[in-house]
DNA sequence: ATAGATATAGAACAAACGTTCGTTTCCGTC
DNA sequence: GACGGAAACGAACGTTTGTTCTATATCTAT
């Protein structure tokens, strides 16, 4: 009743052994002998602590959304009534689409869990998709009620589309990895390349919604676009 | 020798029931024995015409890319010596990202296409990358010139960063779908949306780059962000 | 009319799949 | 020391998987 976290050594290496492959895989083109064989569990160690592959994979994308969702921690740092002026906004939201960028893609912290959303939320599943608008749904409405508040003109379909076009950006960051090193022309993501791409959508995520520019920018940019 | 292209019935109702399923339930999730039930052929037809499900799979692929690469046409319909100012640039590339959006997800064409290309994508299947890198290439390069040459302050790496950011939430809007029709509360994509989503990430796009806003926006939306 | 290539059909294959089962091991309680 | 439940094990289950094979139809050029 009490959700004891038995955490059983069993239990938990199989879920992340599970999540690296389905991140990696997907669902259906992972088997259940490799996620055990990897775990070093037995087969029956999925079927006794999870019931199915299907509920595995499920619990997979809750770990996943959970433990990523320091970005529910990020919007709950920003107390809206300590921002007095549209400066105080830009450097708010601006500092919010870094880490929501690096919070998803940051080589620290395990690839997988951003990978694994991003194949939730392709494969429109229906119970990962509840699980993950669930999950989401109020970190988008702290983050709207910002926006309407702080942002000048701003209405709520603006507020929607420019939560959907960050995200955009952040999620093909993340998983078109292997065609933007390619079609740029680079070996693989290094630290530099990370933080230009960070620094460039969340002074641009800034600027449309027409705040003035930020102050706090990355350190290495070379003043790029300037209208 | 000559690749004549007989154009069997069944070969290409087995690329199409192929192309559509991969789509919505990746190739892992996908069985050879479904596909040509739902082409109406029998099992050995796969291996008949494209030696293997993995090769039906690069195939499909290629499908889809190249009937979607309407881009490839888009951008040679920009000619680069008929942009004289700043305000034709920003004309052109609007279109260019309207374009590239409905090419993607617009409902009238075959909604697999896009999905696929994601899910291949995402997927990062080595052929499957190189042949999108490969198709992708030739339209990311004349696009990168022509923000070089008509963009002020343009350098390389803003040029690619701005191809990945507009790749990127046109890509998330299809993606997505399901989760966004949740979090902003409505029951599925309509036109009106589609439209106002179209406008708004060329917009932004185009006022990524500073230069100056596009008169030809679309007729119903109330001049939402201005700076 | 006939040989030869092209295409489809259906049966059969071994391998891999997810799941179930009965048993054994471990540990705290009586 | 005996009991009971939780956890892990290994073998086995019945399907489904992708692929292969042979036989049969359909066409085309000789």
């Amino acid at each position: 009743m009490v959700e004891t976290t038995v955490a059983t050594d069993t239990r938990q290496s199989v879920l992340i052994a599970a999540g690296e492959l389905f991140a990696e895989k997907g669902l259906g083109g992972t088997s259940v002998r490799e996620i055990v064989a990897k775990a070093g569990a037995t087969l029956s160690a999925v079927n006794y602590h999870f019931g199915s592959k299907q509920q595995l994979y499920l619990e997979a994308i809750r770990h996943a959304l959970h433990a990523r969702i320091g970005l529910a921690d990020a919007l709950a740092s920003v107390r809206p009534d300590q921002i007095a002026n549209q400066r105080d906004a830009a450097e708010a939201l601006y500092r919010l689409v870094r880490e929501f960028f690096f919070n998803y893609i940051a080589p620290e912290r395990p690839g997988w869990y951003g990978r694994l959303i991003n194949r939730a939320v392709i494969d429109d599943h229906p119970e990962a998709v509840e699980t993950i608008v669930e999950v989401l749904r109020p970190a988008d409405e702290v983050l709207r009620e910002l926006l309407l508040k702080h942002v000048p003109n701003m209405t709520r379909e603006s507020a929607d589309f420019w939560n959907c076009c960050v995200s955009g950006q952040i999620h093909y960051f993340l998983m078109a990895q292997r065609v933007i090193v390619q079609l740029t022309g680079r070996e693989a993501y290094d630290r530099a390349f990370l933080e230009a791409a960070a620094d460039y959508v969340a002074v641009q995520s800034v600027r449309a919604l027409g705040l003035p520019e930020p102050d706090s920018r990355g350190s290495h940019e070379g003043r790029e676009v300037e209208r």
